[in-house]
DNA sequence: ACAAAATTTTAGACTAATCTAAAAAAATAT
DNA sequence: ATATTTTTTTAGATTAGTCTAAAATTTTGT
């Protein structure tokens, strides 16, 4: 039996270690994600560790172990098939779903997760670009980069976010960014670093240098 | 806030109340339904009483104060709505969805239980014929008999289960038994009074007694 | 290299929800 | 009416998850 708490700091542990490029996450960085302090954390390592979810050595920081990923990963695909079914189905903004999916995450129910899957056709991306893993267990890779890597005048798609923050994505909708538009960089301000963008090869939009480093984007085709 | 214990303990208190036509529900029974023990149950009452959710004299039993019953209508509401989800949308049997609803009902966002409403069409009533309290927190007043109160060659029409049970359910599904389906009583067996009934004014079936104690049903019109 | 700073772990305590065993109250039966 | 049985409550423990304060370890800066 694994706890709604335990799933969390899997869940935490894989998301963290994906974004460290599979370093290990340190006992404080899980503290600021869970909302809890440090002592606590040390604690629930302990206890993760003990059950073979992670790899744990005192002051070294964790990994997950495979049964570990495999239950992060497993959260992680419910969360997303959820935030699809708010937007697709019920009309939710990309905006609002996140905390309702939070408490989604944890409904336990193999059928459930196989039906809504097929009820939402399937879907390989959640509503912020993020990738879906299957029902094996497995992450599609994906190769975004930030808008702000890009040079410019080069085309490029809008493939997600590196932010998920109401703030960021509503100021994203008042800007018109969305999935699958089309991104040109024409100039990048001397004095502050914003961005002026072409955006679907139509209208010309002004973005600050913080909106570019969280946008995910792709090269044309594919 | 209400713990998601809590929640159950008081939708418990208000489906056993109404079961008793308003009577207290004491404190055994309610350990047999939240599967624990009595020693725990008397806790819980003391800490529900202190919030004031539930009227309280130690030894007589409990009953649910108007706050305590508009969490449990909340509670019951989101249950069913959510039951009619899993059967309208997604395809389960009336017989599978209650594990998965029990654990549905305690996901905590009035923005998704509006959308759910919606998207299900206004369902008023659930999967097994249980009225769906509104957004206010009002339970629409139906009126079923059971079956077994039902003369010789009256008409009647299925309108729901007193019991819930995936067997009773595929009971019912295995002998053509649905919401909707007309129902009238050919013959009562002197030996085992056994049931022999005309469905839908075609077939004859064949019930045990205890099944026409739990079918709940309604003269035609209306 | 070593002192100072930062991070992490441990010790000890708290709350929510549960348990068993024992005591108290209510219901029942003669 | 009183003894017996049943039900309910209390007392005292336990577990999961959290906290603060203090100790241990690692990292950083000179
Ligand atoms: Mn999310
Ligand atoms: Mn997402
Ligand atoms: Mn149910
Ligand atoms: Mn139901």
């Amino acid at each position: 039996m694994t706890s709604f708490t335990e799933e969390n700091y899997l869940k935490i542990i894989y998301l963290l270690t994906e974004r460290h490029n599979g370093n290990e996450v340190s006992t404080n960085q899980l503290a600021e994600h869970t909302q809890t302090k440090a002592a606590s954390v040390s604690d629930m390592l302990r206890k993760l560790a003990e059950k073979n979810y992670i790899n744990y050595r005192k002051y070294q920081g964790v990994t997950l172990t495979d049964a570990g990923e495999q239950i992060a990963l497993g959260v992680i695909r419910k969360h997303r098939l959820w935030e699809v079914f708010l937007v697709e189905k019920l009309g939710f903004g990309w905006d609002e779903i996140h905390d309702i999916a939070e408490q989604l995450e944890h409904i336990d129910s193999k059928e459930l997760t196989k039906s809504l899957d097929d009820f939402l056709g399937n879907p390989k991306f959640d509503p912020h670009g993020d990738p879906i893993p299957d029902s094996k267990g497995k992450m599609p890779s994906v190769s975004y980069q930030k808008l702000s890597d890009i040079p410019l005048n080069q085309s490029v798609v809008m493939m997600g976010v590196s932010v998920h923050s109401p703030s960021f994505l509503q100021h994203l909708d008042k800007n018109q960014i969305t999935l699958g538009c089309t991104l040109k960089i024409r100039e990048i301000s001397e004095f502050d670093k914003s961005y002026s963008i072409l955006l679907d090869e139509k209208n010309t939009i002004f973005v600050s240098n913080e909106v570019a480093r969280n946008l995910l984007v792709q090269m044309q085709e594919s």
